[in-house]
DNA sequence: GCAATGTGGTTAAACGTTTCACCTTTATAG
DNA sequence: CTATAAAGGTGAAACGTTTAACCACATTGC
């Protein structure tokens, strides 16, 4: 199973490499019936042009990646949120005849292999804009863009959603049902992250409705199922007053519940949830999640366009922001106050 | 930015290019105070080789891809199973100095890129043996590990679980809890599917309880949450001899359970489940679910280094076959029938 | 004193493409 | 009938590596 080369093609068909190289990138002038004849060796012969050796001459490789940070405290594993923005982003990179690497950064990693592999530009996902790896990548000269990082002043492509609209829209949606002692359980706020906005959102809500704010109930801390399931024991459950809680990500809010629930706190008679992000099990929970919804997989697939445009369009725009629309979903767990048990 | 070749490295230090890949290499011969001369030169200049030219000689590309058929039943994005396995080949990979290309692929899509890229290997997930993806894998002649995929005869190397043993564990809980009226909710059984042996170790484990088997107890659905949700709802509630479910997936399992809530049973009140992988989340349902543990990351880098070994060891040794071990672990989601409410 | 061996290094071919400059033949214009 | 253009195609350099063959010199053994 020999691998035949441009030149096998060449010399089956009579006619120089050069010919060949051609007709399979339509450029040049070939005629009619050579086209043909070329064509139907390259079948016989079932041969494909070596990317490397392409490569080598017209730089682009139409191969980007995807950099993930992986921490010890969220690997990407636990957090099907990485699945379908990795879906979207797959999804795009077909449609734009690209091929995605898949790459977990550990803080301090070497990016070395985007110079070594000539990728055509890389999708950044949650870092932060004074981390080692933002430093790193920002020295890189490759055409990126950066998801679910924010990055104040900072000129690459971005692809978000309104944190700031999301947290708010949660807060007003519990406010609306009565509550007024919410708890906010989202992660760090330092950095300018997504939960600093989502904080931002949360007490505008508060402001609104002249509600006051309380530190204690703005918790900081890692995002995920066990922290929730600590927090809702041990923060929650012994504060009677609370009465909703607004979390940082779906994963997050079953570990809340499932922590409500092993101290007999029942969602929604006794304490309302409301998640984030409208992962595919949000409406398969007992009870379903009230969440705010964002669209993941376009989020990806618009990633990869941005990135497009800026592998092979004009020589240089200025950087876009894009934000992707969310939605508030009611499900049922959260409940108007008067509606309550005790 | 310049970019810098093996040329610039070279007149700099003022050696041929074929010392500066020696020493690159650790091959040949060049004395310890070139070397050193060499590296400096390449740190200054921040110099890394063009790996599509070193492709171009050697071959080896250090380039693997994860194959993940995409239905339009089942996107890759809403089952976690798929995410865990992608974490793990990608450790895996990053241990063994390759990068993961993640494809999803339709039914009858090309795969000329993997010629074309050159790539060293390819692992493959959930594909049939009767398909036509199937076949035109197998006349790719390029090192391969299946996962998730029943092959009869074929002599590439699989990774798999022993579905078998993991259907007959899940009955024979059942069964040992004082079940009798057990039904399999699973996907497809023709084609030697994964879902055919974990319906022989159901049938195996009925037949040493000596518990008749009966075909309508013996459900081939897609394993999805909302075909789990639509079964539960329609055929389990409506015949109330049945006592129990070995379902699947644990995200079908989640359908289940939801489905059976929304007409008023109650797991494991009224039904126990079971479901299968072991998700993250298994443990943060209400209630938890007992489930058949399987180690998802280890089945991915597992399957890396098999690849690694077809890769760049020996020349050809014989196929393997790598069952990763199962576990049974019991949650809240199953309960002796006696304690059952009628 | 000379062959053999070892050490440190260079030259040039090869990998498989693309592309630019150039060549030949035929058609078209004046 | 000649000058010009168009059509169809070719040759060879270039992309950035690796590597086999080779060379020059120093050391060693006898």
């Amino acid at each position: 199973m020999k691998k035949y080369t441009i030149k096998d093609v060449a010399n089956k068909a009579g006619v120089s490499i050069a010919t060949v190289s051609n007709v399979i990138n339509a450029k040049g002038r070939v005629s009619t019936q050579t086209i043909a004849r070329v064509r139907k060796v390259i079948e016989e012969l079932q041969y494909y042009p070596n990317l490397a050796a392409r490569n080598l001459k017209d730089k682009k490789t139409h191969l980007i990646a995807v950099l993930v940070p992986l921490t010890d405290q969220s690997n990407i594993h636990d957090n099907p949120f990485y699945l379908e923005l990795l879906s979207g982003i797959e999804k795009g990179a077909r449609q734009s005849d690209l091929h995605v690497l898949l790459i977990g950064l550990k803080e301090g990693d070497n990016l070395s292999f985007i110079h070594e592999r000539n990728l055509d530009g890389i999708i950044v996902v949650g870092v932060h804009e004074h981390s080692l790896l933002y430093e790193n990548i920002t020295q890189l000269h490759v055409p990126c863009v950066f998801m679910d990082s924010y990055l104040n002043q900072c000129n690459y492509d971005q692809v978000n959603i309104d944190d700031q609209l999301g947290g708010y829209l949660a807060t007003k949606h519990l406010i609306s049902l009565g509550h007024r002692h919410i708890v906010l359980f989202g992660g760090e706020r330092k950095n300018n992250s997504v939960y600093h906005s989502r904080w931002l959102g949360y007490r505008k809500a508060l402001n609104e409705a002249r509600i006051q704010y309380r530190e204690k109930y703005a918790i900081e801390s890692q995002v995920t199922m066990e922290a929730a399931y600590q927090c809702a024991q041990h923060c929650i459950a012994t504060d009677r007053e609370i009465t909703a809680v607004c979390v940082g990500s779906d994963v997050a809010a079953m570990g809340f519940v499932k922590g409500l629930h092993d101290v007999g706190l029942h969602v929604p008679e006794h304490i309302s949830v409301i998640g984030f992000d409208d992962l595919f099990f949000a409406h398969y929970m007992v009870p379903t999640l009230t969440t705010i919804y964002q669209n993941i997989t376009e989020k990806g697939t618009k990633a990869v366009e941005l990135l497009f445009e800026q592998i092979y369009e004009e020589r240089f725009r200025p950087a876009k922001k894009v934000f992707v629309p969310i939605q508030l979903k009611i499900g049922q767990s959260t409940r108007e106050i008067s509606k309550m048990e005790k």
